[in-house]
DNA sequence: ATATTCCCGACTGATTTAGTCAACTTTATC
DNA sequence: GATAAAGTTGACTAAATCAGTCGGGAATAT
């Protein structure tokens, strides 16, 4: 069980962008510097989060980006949702005329995934990005 | 983020197991067939789990695997573990000496994958195999 | 003896991951 | 208006992981 690195990248960018965003707009390259992400693949990052409108860009020289609502009312479930695939922790749903075992009925498991992925997703859906800036400038001034 | 058939497949064989191992060894030709999982690949899981202590074998004709204990007494977390290589979520902690960002310091959202990771554990050291075996015995009856 | 079962290491094709590359367009500033 | 700094987009790729398969064992009930 592993969360893909494009997800933690994310969230991390996003926690930086948070901190840095009340002067203007903060380039990739900034953000890839600090939290030494390749630039290349930030971008790939952003314009997924630019389409799910968590974050909005500004073009030309002195532009970047910057979120799009307060960083408290952004959720890290959403951020993930945005750039991972899916949260699901098991794809049992696959053929939905067949079962997830092939057969006709659902497998043996199934009720205690769906119990797991509820019990990760209201995980998620508590933390917000504000809560990962403020801890993280608290830390940075220690 | 997602769980690997491997664990799915392990939970899914012994819960299973559970059920049938009243009558003595039960084997995986058996559980490939009711489960619909490839017996090849049920022999490496098990392997795992017999080096880890789960299920005990019995060789020869007529054998099979056992559990070596009450599924009251085994949690859903300990099989994940034996199977899977990893529970943790997000791969931080690669190189102790420099942080998970690559820098001195630990990343951004170091203690957020941290909570999520015992969050999801504490729920998986709560379940028990033998609750996952009544609860099909019950399905299967309706 | 033989069929049935577990044992174990090596192998493999497909998919996913974690990026890279190239070639744009837009805008601020000199 | 030239230029540099930024975002935009699609295609590409090396490496790792996944989800098994294969082959050749060894043990045991009948």
């Amino acid at each position: 069980m592993k969360l893909s690195t494009k997800g933690r990248y994310a969230v991390m960018a996003l926690t930086d962008l948070a901190i840095y965003d009340l002067k203007g707009p903060v380039s990739l390259r900034d953000i890839s510097i600090r939290q030494n992400i390749s630039l290349l693949y930030l971008e790939q990052i952003f314009l997924k989060l630019k389409n799910k409108d968590i974050v909005r860009s500004i073009r030309g020289k002195k532009g970047g980006y910057r979120l799009t609502k307060d960083a408290s009312k952004i959720k890290v479930s959403e951020i993930l949702y945005a750039v991972e695939e899916k949260i699901k922790t098991v794809r049992c749903i696959k053929h939905l005329k067949k079962g997830c075992n092939g057969k006709s009925i659902k497998c043996n498991t199934h009720r205690l995934w769906d119990e797991l992925d509820n019990h990760i997703n209201s995980f998620l859906e508590k933390k917000y990005l504000s809560e990962l800036a403020y801890r993280n400038n608290i830390e940075r001034r220690l």
